[in-house]
DNA sequence: GTTCTTTCTCAGGAAAAATTCAGCTAAAAC
DNA sequence: GTTTTAGCTGAATTTTTCCTGAGAAAGAAC
């Protein structure tokens, strides 16, 4: 799958490049619409991510639009500053397909990604699943041994990031850089804390520990299988 | 592979040089903002380490501005001494790809490299083998024949530099260059201790030697393959 | 406006890791 | 064979990491 990224700024842009190549996409990315344009019409992406205030001649806007002249019909997700509410509608009727508000969690937009992704494909699993516990990205639910777990955005958040990368030992930096927005700054205690919350519900009332504590690089979510 | 190191401080700089030379970049090293603007605006390097702080009409900042300004997007790293948190996010604002906070290991800073340049090119080896002796350094994770061993930070960062140097006889004082923070104090007693740390774990329930002492010289990560 | 929930920070303590110390062992030098 | 010195090791000390209860801040629900 290749994906074009149209963003101006760096940080942003090579934090979704590493992200989405993590997730063996291939990516381009470019900083301005001028650019963005012209790889939009020219290259074969299967999508397109693209900040709807760019520099140049070319907004983000203009760009979908002259896709959809060139009846260039991939699903674009426009990235936005926090701000006006009324941008989204504006945007979905230009033709995007999805619109998510910066600061964003990279997770969430990866979600986004896989979801404008499996439109016209097979079923990209939803559910996610080790040992008796499962958590549906689609429906936000989360089961263990069939009873159903209740848990907070954040806690959701992690849990998702954990099970993803599950028997991998993810230490807290990373796990900050992909389940809080991207510009935000988080204690490794906070971690630590939620963490805490996760075992209370999920460990605790199960007499059995899927998250372990690796002491001095992390924490892993341990399978059996 | 080319690399600019803009520091200030001597000292470190030369370290830096030394190590990524080993490592097998090409490096050039200049020690005020006005050279290292001038540099890397006009040479074509692989990826830039700027100190935040430098002598001069050009800071670590003002330099990878002018560079995003001449549309040169090569990852830079961020070196900064320890202090205020929001320093972080001004820095990687302004278009810095890492960041990385004094005094800091060698090793660390290696690690961060790889990681910045393996982007387009080759995925650098996650899993170090020496015998049946394996390292993962993406999962934090270590095994001998099969079994899993449990280290500590320290212990896991001698043993990665041991295995990264497979053969080689290493002087405590490199050991202590490598696995330490640069400026760190550490006694040549206390190598001594981790390396018989390291072979509580990875050798004495193995039966089998793999960490040889050098005597006069060091110690020697011995492999027959 | 009040209450409840969620997010996040803080402070204290327990446990583990990092480092030093001092006595010991064994190889090398004389 | 003795002396010297580098390296080994058990234990003490210092530092760091992690866990936890409590609570502030902000927002959602009533």
């Amino acid at each position: 799958m290749r994906i074009l990224v149209i963003e101006d700024e760096h940080k942003i842009a090579r934090a979704l490049k590493r992200a989405l190549e993590q997730e063996s996409y291939a990516v381009d990315v470019c900083y301005d619409g001028t650019d963005g344009n012209a790889m939009a019409t020219t290259e074969p992406y299967d999508l397109a991510i693209v900040d709807r205030m760019l520099p140049g001649d070319h907004d983000g806007l203009a760009i979908v639009q002259n896709m959809r002249n060139e009846r260039i019909h991939i699903p674009v997700l426009f990235l936005t500053a926090l701000g006006r509410t009324d941008d989204k509608t504006v945007g979905l009727d230009a033709g995007a397909d999805d619109y998510l508000v910066k600061p964003f969690a990279i997770e969430e937009l990866l979600a986004r990604v896989r979801a404008l992704l499996r439109r016209p494909t097979k079923q990209h699993n939803a559910i996610l699943t080790v040992d008796d516990l499962q958590l549906d990205t689609v429906n936000y639910s989360v089961t263990r041994a069939g009873k159903d777990i209740t848990l907070t955005q954040k806690e959701f958040g992690l849990l998702e990031y954990l099970m993803r990368n599950k028997n991998q030992t993810l230490s807290k930096d990373s796990i900050i850089a992909h389940v809080w927005d991207y510009d935000a700054d988080i204690l490794p205690n906070t971690v630590e804390v939620y963490i805490k919350y996760l075992r209370n519900k999920i460990d605790i009332p199960f007499k059995s520990n899927l998250i372990k504590t690796v002491r001095g690089f992390g924490y892993k979510l341990h399978g059996t299988s």
